[in-house]
DNA sequence: TTATTACTTTAGAATAGTTATAATTTGGAT
DNA sequence: ATCCAAATTATAACTATTCTAAAGTAATAA
């Protein structure tokens, strides 16, 4: 509840309407000390355990991709059943664990920067994501 | 279908029998000169406009599954309602136009390799994919 | 305040990709 | 030719996501 003010002023400053709904999610996808990573489906776990609030799917999948428009998440590509997001908005890669479905990040410092020595005429670059998948061995 | 004999020997030796349907989608496959990328329903299109025969969904999403586990079609970790598979199997990477929902293949020379300087214990790595996004601008 | 308006939320329907089911067919060994 | 396991098939079921249209709410101006 502390950062409320702080998200207020964050949903205003992009036009969002600071809402109940989205000021709940704020406080779970941005007052921890840790980024995560989640699929909508455990974000709406996350709210239900967290909260006594009951948002509507339609409406986490609304502010999710809300949030993104606005750049204060990441979408990640993996080859899933649910799509992934990750609150850690700064340049860094995943290790996806095909055993445990889970993603943990590469930390920049862990991968020599990626080079692309090739354009794509009139295309600019909007991401560039490594993905290591590992297994057990 | 100058093929035939080697995908009917493809097949056997990984313990898939060779019907009719499989020895079709390896024809189409791996039967031409250039590599490409697919999503199951662009596979299906191409069945349908390409041969006579008709191959059920369930026949065309089995088949690519039994290949990308027998190592001969690559998945590609996109964000996108629909799976991409690659027939090309050997190390590369990827932009990906989300103008136009299409994959383009980097050339390994013009990536600088990466490097990796992290384990996970326990874990081996079993794919390195980058994906770059593009769009216009 | 209150009224107005545009934006949000919501439940539930609709959609799309994928997987499961159960019956039929087929390949390959005997 | 016969038999059995494997493969194919149509279709049902499932799951993630998007759409819809109605009801609720925040911001603004009077």
């Amino acid at each position: 509840m502390s950062n409320n003010l702080n998200f207020v002023a964050k949903l205003r400053n992009s036009g969002l309407r600071p809402t109940k709904q989205r000021l709940t999610i704020c406080e779970i996808l941005f007052g921890g000390k840790k980024t995560f990573h989640f699929s909508i489906n455990e974000l709406s776990n996350i709210i239900s355990k967290n909260t006594n609030e009951k948002i509507s799917l339609a409406t986490i999948y609304n502010t999710v991709h809300a949030f993104l428009g606005k750049g204060y998440l990441k979408q990640i590509a993996v080859n899933s059943e649910q799509s992934y997001y990750d609150t850690n908005i700064s340049d860094h890669h995943h290790f996806y664990d095909e055993d445990k479905n889970q993603l943990i990040d590469i930390h920049d410092s862990d991968v020599e920067p990626v080079k692309i020595n090739k354009k794509i005429p009139g295309k600019k670059i909007k991401s560039i994501e490594v993905l290591v998948k590992v297994q057990n061995n």
